[in-house]
DNA sequence: GGTTTATCTTTACGATGTAAAGATAAACCT
DNA sequence: AGGTTTATCTTTACATCGTAAAGATAAACC
């Protein structure tokens, strides 16, 4: 879109490989010699690296398949051949993501509490993952560009509906599975998805700065939230 | 992204133009001659007109100013004069995407019943619309490429919001305008309008579809909304 | 009737996704 | 150890897109 030419294209490369395992390329190489290997030996992982920096500095729109190579410092047709398409690495993208997101999740059902307090604590928990990584969330829900049909990306989506299901329907019986659901359950699932991711959207797309303008001094994206989940569970004591 | 010649351009042209002004141009030219006019004298509704058809026809990303130009019959740079940007033209169509959601919601909100029973339907209302025009409330929503600085886009979707405040706080004190909102007012807001929006999110997503499979037979998008609404509501005579 | 101006078309350029062919080196196998 | 196979990465190429700039056309205006 914007003017900008193709640019440099010697970057050192070996920057932002967290842990991944270094193989021993460039073997009898003189020390100091940066020349960049013609493998790299972890393209894979350093590609995905790379889209989520792109992605969380420059935006859904920047994240495109020439700048996640340029960022990783490769040729731009390299990533074709670990992920195919766009819509390959933006899916595997999606499913990293997913899977962070259950972890988030995870542990924020599993502290001590009543179930209501477990509850919000969960929803708290869904709305600070997406305002921690607005670009994830946004690739995660609001992307046609993802092809579910790939099991990673398909399975870390699935567990996430699970886990929300479970959470849900938990004091009900049966603990879903592939199971059928009551109407009554299917109603209160949608109804803590629709209310939670609902809230996201509005709230990454500024949407409710708006109502948190004309809201009490003080009142956040979280105590918002937090108001209109009290509200949601009449059944909260009023004390807490 | 699809391998594709430019094709054609020649079209009939004057397809579609329902009702616009159809300014005597082509004066003196015997009648049967097709030959395109170099001015086409509504060409800014015309290609409005198009994007929208383009819109629901491949989805948000077939729409490009050059394929509207083609659905219009019409050069690929014609519409920069109008719009100057495809900003622009997606601008003025989430425009006139709120404008008729605008209508619709009125129309929905006004008819007789309990103030609950109007909410329902308000809320039906809301469903309504983005399954009759998933291209248009996508690119209403879910569009990053959306101009508010525009009047006509900023006036449409603020109308859309003060319409829900206003229907949600209305039986609390003070009408909305500019005004403060307690935080149990905008907490209200806030819940509904995530709830029905988040709602219409997954469901044209298709991120419900998993949850309808596993509920009773007969359960549709309408149906699993209107019970998720009453278990939102349980002030809700049990009977109806 | 002549000039001005709005409207539309042509041409051009950089950016993107993707396919295909070439280069390089790791892996593998007697 | 040496030669072959194969995976990995680079080059090259092409159709598309958005957008700017310059040219063409005709409506509007006086």
């Amino acid at each position: 879109m914007t003017t900008k030419t193709e640019q440099v294209r010697a970057q050192p490369r070996r920057a932002a490989a967290s842990g991944v395992r270094a193989r021993p390329r460039t073997a009898g190489r003189p020390a100091g010699e940066a020349a960049t290997p013609y493998h790299h030996g972890a393209l894979r992982d350093a590609l995905l690296e790379a889209a989520e920096r792109v992605l969380e500095r420059d935006g859904l729109a920047g994240l495109t398949l020439r700048a996640v190579a340029r960022e990783a410092g490769v040729s731009h047709a390299a990533p074709t051949h670990h992920f195919k398409d766009l819509t390959g690495l933006v899916s595997e993208l999606a499913a990293i993501g997913f899977t962070r997101f259950n972890v988030a999740m995870k542990a924020a059902g599993e502290q001590p509490g009543t179930p209501i307090e477990r509850a919000m604590a969960r929803a708290h928990a869904y709305v600070a993952y997406a305002q921690a990584n607005p670009g994830m969330y946004g690739l995660m829900f609001r992307t046609e560009r993802l092809d579910y049909s790939r099991p990673s990306l398909h399975d870390a989506a699935e567990a996430s509906f699970a886990g929300l299901a479970g959470s849900v329907a938990a004091r009900s019986e049966g603990q879903a599975g592939g199971e059928q659901l009551s109407i009554d359950q299917a109603a209160a699932i949608a109804r803590a998805w629709s209310l939670v991711h609902g809230y996201t959207m509005l709230l990454l797309d500024g949407r409710l700065t708006d109502i948190l303008r004309r809201s009490p001094a003080g009142t956040t994206a979280d105590s918002l939230l937090d108001a209109m989940l009290r509200a949601t569970v009449p059944k909260l004591p009023p004390g807490a």
